[in-house]
RNA sequence: UGUCCCGUGGUGUAAUGGUAGCACAGAUGGUUUUGGUCCAUCUAGUCAGGGUUCAAAUCCUUGCGGGACAACCA
């Protein structure tokens, strides 16, 4: 693939093994020649880039084979389930650009129809009601290594079964009196295969369906049935879903034991999840340092979720790029953060207008420039985008440079501003230091350059060529801003990976500074939060939401590839 | 002492019995009015042993290593 074509999900060829895998079901008719993929969330937290992913994979799989992606909510769960999430995971979907088919559909739309399967498989004999609690369950459950006992409950008469299920089902048990298990074999080398709950009590009001229920249905009793009612071909999933994949077959080849074979028979195929160094990606853990306030929200720029990526400054293309080079395997794998800002620079380089944002300023003085004067300069606005145009920003005789700029007793290779060296301000003139002076702390407080006037940016005389080229600001045209800057969240490159250790005992108490006292180009007083500048020699800086009018925020998204302080 | 899955440069991912390639990271040089971009070059890999074959990363086998599974979570 060449340089010239930015890899997006389902927009190229893909070799990764679950397309092999679709081919291959393809190629042998089945499910008479669909495709049909789902991306199915729980709604108990919001989206991160791990789920990123999953959407590629499955709206990229939709769009690979001219097909469509549902999107379902898995919502079996209602003590744990919110209407904030739902909003909040369709945003994100569609903010990186995907669309799902039709109306969003609910697990809980097949609540009736689990039911009467549920019924269906008491009578076939293949399922339970047992009153062991859940602790008996446990310990009558065995161990990877050692087989479990049946249940007393185990033989009950289906009239029985019946009647109880359908008691529970009118809320007549409180919660964990009893359950509905399906009859399997005790002794399964599969733990998932010891007669698994399909149905425990829950009497807790159900975000779509009310007080309706009081039984609710269990991940593995609902899951490849609604797979099966939406008619998706593929279910994928990540890995720790293999050892369900029996079960999951199992209730499907019950429920249609004795009914004429289906057009469309599921198959589940799993991939292993994303990893991502110094990242957590857990979303019990993130919901952990939302509610202890460790972050400002699941939005908060230092998150993985794709609302914080995307206050970060990350965009859609890049988070896409991203899912594309990580790729889908079968291993286990931990993904580098340096790619996934790699995504972001290369996506940002074609886009953002440079701009000039000096963060921690200095005052620099041109003593030889005229008072009052004020010189208009054309700078392009993006080197690798001729069709951005270029603008004009004013110069005078005092400007604002960055504090690193300059050094009093500069290393061998700094090319920077030193007394008596010369550099170039950007788009301006080439400047030579003549003098500086310290406040009461030893502090930088002021450096005093000449200038060359015949070195004037686009001139005649500008060809001659210094080692070093400054942004910078006019002083008296400069706007003030605050900048975020984020750096890692978590020092560890494995934060949930020791035993022993607290993921939070890791926490990066450097994670957030804030700069307030940042110099800007008169243009930047005018922004729309998400709108993303490069700040020259800086990196990518995205607008907050909390901008205020004439007076902008701005979140670092990533620094420019810097070898400079590599070297140091 | 169980069942299943997985082992390719530092990190990912291709090669599906026929030249081990690509990307990120790292290093070096060139260009440059961003120490950015771009360009060029380099570093570095098939977990180990045995077998099948003209030929094995790929198939078989035995080890070794990693992971998943014992929630009325998904």
């Amino acid at each position: 693939m060449s340089k010239e074509e930015v890899p997006l999900s389902g927009e190229e060829i893909k070799t990764n093994f679950i397309y092999q895998e679709i081919d291959k079901d393809l190629a042998e008719g089945r499910n008479g020649g669909k495709v049909l993929t789902r991306f199915p969330p729980e709604p108990n937290g919001y989206l991160h880039i791990g789920h990123a992913k999953s959407i590629c994979l499955n709206f990229g799989i939709a769009k690979h084979y001219n097909s469509v992606c549902n999107l379902r909510f898995d919502d079996t769960n209602p003590i744990k389930e919110e209407v904030e999430y739902i909003d909040s995971i369709q945003e994100d979907i569609q903010w990186l650009g995907f669309q799902w088919d039709g109306e969003p559909k609910y697990a809980s739309d097949y609540f009736e129809q689990l039911y009467q399967w549920a019924v269906g498989l008491i009578k076939k004999g293949y399922a339970y009601v047992c009153d062991l609690t859940a602790e008996q369950i446990a310990a009558q459950k065995g161990s990877p290594t050692i087989p479990g006992e049946n249940s007393p409950y185990r033989n009950r008469s289906v009239e029985e079964n019946l009647e109880l299920f359908e008691r529970m089902k009118n809320g007549e048990f409180k919660e964990g009196e009893k359950i509905l298990r399906a009859k399997i074999d005790m002794a399964s080398p599969n733990m998932h295969m010891r007669d698994p709950i399909m149905y425990r009590i829950i009497h807790s009001d159900h975000h779509r369906t009310g007080n309706k229920w009081c039984i609710y249905p269990m991940y593995d009793f609902t899951h490849g049935q609604s797979d099966f009612i939406e008619g998706i071909t593929h279910s994928i999933c990540t890995l720790e879903f293999e050892v369900h994949r029996p079960l999951y077959n199992w209730f499907l080849d019950k429920i249609l034991e004795g009914e004429p074979t289906p057009a469309v028979r599921t198959r589940q195929i799993e991939f292993a999840r994303l990893n991502l160094n110094y990242t957590i990606m857990s979303k019990r853990k993130l919901l952990e340092l939302v509610q202890k306030g460790i972050v400002s929200g699941w939005n908060d720029p230092r998150m993985p979720t794709i609302s914080g990526l995307r206050r970060r400054g990350y965009t859609p293309e890049s988070i896409r790029m991203f899912a594309d080079k990580v790729g889908v395997a079968r291993r286990d794998n931990v993904i580098d953060i340096a790619l996934l800002e790699y995504c972001v620079r290369e996506d940002l380089n074609k886009k953002a207008m440079r701009v000039n944002a000096v963060l921690d300023p200095v005052k620099l003085i041109i003593s030889n420039y005229p008072e009052g004067k004020v010189e208009m300069m054309e700078t392009v606005n993006n080197p690798e985008d001729e069709s951005m145009g270029s603008r004009s920003i004013p110069f005078s005789r005092e400007i604002y440079i960055e504090r690193d700029d300059f050094m009093e007793n500069p290393p061998k290779k700094f090319f920077r501003l030193a007394p008596g060296s010369e550099v170039r301000l950007k788009s301006a003139y080439i400047i030579k230091c003549e003098d500086f002076k310290k406040d009461a702390e030893g502090k930088i407080s002021e450096i005093y350059c000449s200038y060359d006037p015949d070195s004037r940016s686009g001139s005649g005389g500008s060809e001659r060529k210094v080692k070093g080229t400054l942004h910078w600001v006019s002083a008296a045209h400069a706007i003030d801003a605050e900048v975020r800057l984020y750096d890692r969240l978590f020092l560890d490159d494995e934060p949930d990976g020791h035993k022993d250790v607290d993921f939070k005992e890791f926490i990066n108490p450097n994670s957030l500074s804030i700069l307030n006292n940042c110099k800007m180009e008169p243009m930047l007083a005018n922004v729309q939060p998400l709108e993303k500048f490069q700040f020259q020699r800086l990196g990518y800086f995205s607008v907050d939401p909390d901008s205020k009018e004439g007076k902008p925020v701005f979140n670092r998204t990533v620094g420019l590839r810097d070898s400079w302080t590599k070297k140091q």
